[in-house]
RNA sequence: GGAGGGGUACCCAAGCGGUCAACGGGAGCAGACUGUAAAUCUGCCGGCUCUGCCUUCGUAGGUUCGAAUCCUACCCCCUCCA
């Protein structure tokens, strides 16, 4: 029972510091309190948050408590890892708002049932400046430097508040709070976990077992997946864009996205390796991957209908069931190519719209259009698809 | 308190009086191909009434026929010394 748990949780994760303790801790048999921590500004989540979610499911599949932990307070701080040192400071109502947003998607995951929502104002508000003195006093400036974004962003002569170092103390404090014996988080997190355990040593706990995951890549297949990077998938992204950001992942990126956010066994992932490497085409376990991820956000329907959607708009080159429709005005009943491309919204100025038409990428009622002068009258009708994946039905008035 | 380095387009980063709408890389977009929004190759990548014009290189002034490039003031970041 014990070793078999040991092994679904060790499953895709980077590290666990310590394992001996982790294993110690799970032959105990009680529950253990497992808390991931998430920032307040960024309700809108992406499948790379997912991965950390994913875990506590595992957790919770196994009888332990989970606590997901909003940082209402450490938002005040901002992310140090993050290049941005001033956040806007978001009031309580937003913060509400915020988290009921935040449940919403992740409840998609987590059993809302087993779920403990906490937020560390609540014991972070009350506490008085000598409070958080004696706090910043368990820490040294040299360990801290040790951070690895600190170090570097300390060596390229880039800004470091002095708050900024109150961040990992108290994400460590909550750990205190919480008597946590679990804390999850990416790898980019190792430090601020680490920090938890020496708090919590300081204050007569048992420090708790890490578990760092893997960060996963983002759409372009390099950088980790975030959201001022904008390579993100977003979990309220619609059916048909979840699914086609997921097939536009590279094959290789794809197995990675497998192991970290599949509910599949990994049996089952090796099997579909094994057949790839048959000869089966890569795009169709792919397939399997935004099939399985879009249903998971959306519903089954969903993504069966995104999958068949996306078959039928590019490997059938059909066009989509549903074009927007807007309505361009003309100024002396006349108007030019370049005008309606920008007045529709399907470019962002008419110089774009005319680079597009010269490259080839504007199709008008289907038909490839290179002349970047012509002129409809009004009263016209017009399906213009912009390279594969813009398309409007233009009513010229 | 003193000395020095730096702020360039979405990001990184050249340029240091005209040939600069500004090298290069990344991201993004498009085309070809593959008939995956994979990979690869090619092109585009400030705006406009587009063989030209207009607005951009921290901010505000100035010098000059002409400035991202020189001068002045201001704002911001960093380093070293104290």
């Amino acid at each position: 029972m014990f070793p078999e748990q040991f092994e679904i949780l060790r499953r895709g994760t980077t590290e666990i510091l310590v394992e001996n303790d982790f294993r110690s801790r799970l032959e105990r048999g009680t529950k253990l309190i497992v808390k991931a921590g998430f920032d307040p500004t960024a309700p809108d989540l992406h499948l790379g948050h997912t991965v950390v979610l994913t875990k506590m499911r595992q957790f919770q599949d196994l009888g332990h408590d989970v606590v997901f932990l909003i940082g209402d307070f450490t938002g005040l701080i901002g992310d140090p890892s993050g290049k941005t040192i001033t956040r806007p400071v978001l009031s309580p109502e937003e913060v509400d708002s915020n988290a009921t947003t935040y449940k919403e998607q992740v409840f998609k995951i987590l059993d809302p049932d087993r779920t403990r929502v906490e937020f560390n104002s609540r014991w972070m508000s009350p506490m008085t400046a000598a409070d958080l003195i004696r706090l910043a006093a368990k820490y040294t400036v040299a360990r801290m430097l040790e951070r690895d974004d600190f170090q570097t962003r300390y060596s390229s002569q880039k800004s470091i508040a002095i708050h900024e170092f109150l961040y990992p103390l108290v994400q460590g404090f909550d750990s205190v709070a919480l008597r946590a014996d679990v804390e999850i988080g990416g790898t980019d997190q190792r430090f601020n976990l680490l920090v938890g355990r020496h708090l919590q040593e300081d204050y007569g706990q048992l420090p708790q077992t890490v578990i760092t995951m893997p960060l996963l890549e983002g759409t372009d297949g390099v950088q980790k997946m975030s959201k001022s990077l904008k390579n993100y998938i977003s979990l309220n992204e619609v059916p048909g864009e979840m699914f086609g950001k997921l097939m536009s992942i590279s094959d290789d990126l794809m197995w990675k996205y497998f192991s970290l956010l599949s509910f599949k066994s990994a049996r089952e992932i090796s099997s579909l390796k094994a057949e790839s490497l048959a000869g089966l085409n890569p795009r169709d376990v792919k397939y399997e991957l935004a099939l399985e991820l879009v249903a998971r956000f959306h519903g089954k329907v969903a993504g069966e209908d995104a999958k068949r959607e996306f078959i039928a708009r590019f490997s059938e080159h059909e066009l989509p069931l549903e074009i927007p429709r807007v309505t361009v005005k003309t100024e002396a009943g006349t108007i030019g190519i370049t005008q309606i491309l920008r007045a529709s919204g399907l470019v962002q100025s008419a110089s774009e719209g005319r680079r597009m038409i010269l490259q080839g990428a504007v199709r008008i009622d289907s038909a490839r259009i290179h002349d970047d002068t012509l002129v409809f009258k009004s009263g016209r009708v017009l399906i213009i698809q912009v390279g594969k994946r813009r398309f409007a039905q233009v009513n010229v008035t």
